[in-house]
DNA sequence: AATTTTACCTAACGATCGTTCGTTATAATA
DNA sequence: TATTATAACGAACGATCGTTAGGTAAAATT
């Protein structure tokens, strides 16, 4: 509020010395509800829109008017922090992997046994694409097939994350001839795969992580003599 | 070849009268080539074009001029045959829905054992997805949320088809306490991401099925004293 | 032989798509 | 104080979208 009547008695406005202040403050209104807004950002609030837009939707499903008005927007204004909507994908898509990243890697401060630092990294995992959400969503979701140039940058960001997973399973202590490239795709599919049952109020995304990793861990149960080939 | 010229003896065609028959024929052969074929019905052509595309960009990455040009036919055309890009979209879902049940009641005729059960079932399911392909691709990829109409008509076609995993799994002998229905969500979940990273040459689809449900089952592997909490 | 049905076709509708253009008010810099 | 950079805007481009209308020749039916 000081700020605005601040920035009218600076008056580098054109009108400023021809009319009243009173009107000067109707014009500044008119002119914040209409057009050009001082000095603000809208770069993290389209990023935002898109992460969700996308999401929902898909990338073909998702037009840029859309993204736009979500945000507040004209359509045209997305080309001032994106060049195509390509890059705008991949924004969005990067930024997921880095929140992924972030999550686990905040996870995993202590704790020296292997599944339990497997554990520890899918509930991360698991609360960062479900509670956080869209931009994760979009790295769950979206396996890229690498025929586009978009899908190939997409898939180098998604073997940074993997890469994580490939050294928690290198360490784990599984029988001999368990196939740890299986075990890695099947589990992230697996994890993944919750984003597309799960419903607010069934149980936590810890819980349903924890109970995923014990269904890849089972074996050691005592009671597990009641199983049978 | 007979019928060809059979078609042309019996002219109802309005040139017939007037021209000699070498000219009907090359008539024929444009024809032919250009427009109107004879008795021929592209219903079949045009859903798998439109189940390829579906596959491959997803519902709205596929437009229907893509299906038609794909199926050798006119945009127009596939309303001739569909109502909507809605009702197309679901027959293929629902024709995926139905291979997959067939592949799997084909596999089941025998075997009592449980856990050979599930494998036998898993090994079709994967069969049918990476082998034959495209309709079965969409069912496997896409879950529908249910919020549009179109998505509600999918999920009921995709319970059909996964109560049989809900009455295999049903069956199991597994430790008192597992979360079955986490079971069968995370195996079916396991079982069709493989589609985002499957490549023809690495394992066939059999081998990578049986592993898959090895991985789920291998708290009996002989050596897994290897194991640890 | 005349009529109807089948299996398409050509042409076009209005809506929406990603993107570009030129403009403009504010803030930062010289 | 004049200039430049920033953060947008409104309007429009041609392309493509799902869909419809109306036509046409062959086959089936009457």
């Amino acid at each position: 509020m000081v700020g605005l009547l601040d920035s009218i008695s600076l008056t580098s406005d054109r009108f400023a010395s021809v009319i009243p202040l009173e009107l000067a403050v109707t014009f500044m209104v008119i002119r914040k509800a209409i057009g050009a807004r001082p000095r603000e950002n809208r770069r993290g609030a389209v990023l935002d829109s898109a992460a969700r837009s996308f999401a929902l939707h898909g990338y073909a499903g998702t037009s840029i008017r859309d993204i736009a008005a979500d945000a507040g927007v004209q359509p045209s204004s997305l080309y001032y922090f994106f060049k195509s909507k390509d890059e705008l994908y991949e924004a969005v898509y990067e930024r997921g992997v880095e929140k992924f990243l972030d999550a686990v890697a905040r996870s995993m401060s202590k704790s020296d046994q292997p599944w339990d630092r497997l554990e520890r990294a899918a509930v991360a995992h698991l609360e960062a694409l479900l509670e956080d959400g869209d931009y994760n969503t979009l790295v769950a979701n979206i396996v890229p097939r690498g025929d586009s140039e978009l899908d190939q940058r997409l898939v180098r960001h998604r073997d940074r994350y993997e890469a994580v997973f490939f050294n928690l399973i290198k360490d784990l202590p599984l029988p001999p001839r368990t196939d740890r490239k299986l075990f890695r795709l099947t589990f992230l599919s697996a994890l993944n795969g919750v984003a597309g049952w799960y419903r607010d109020g069934s149980m936590s995304p810890g819980k349903i992580a924890t109970k995923t990793v014990d269904l890849f861990r089972k074996q050691l149960e005592p009671d597990g003599e009641r199983t049978a080939r």
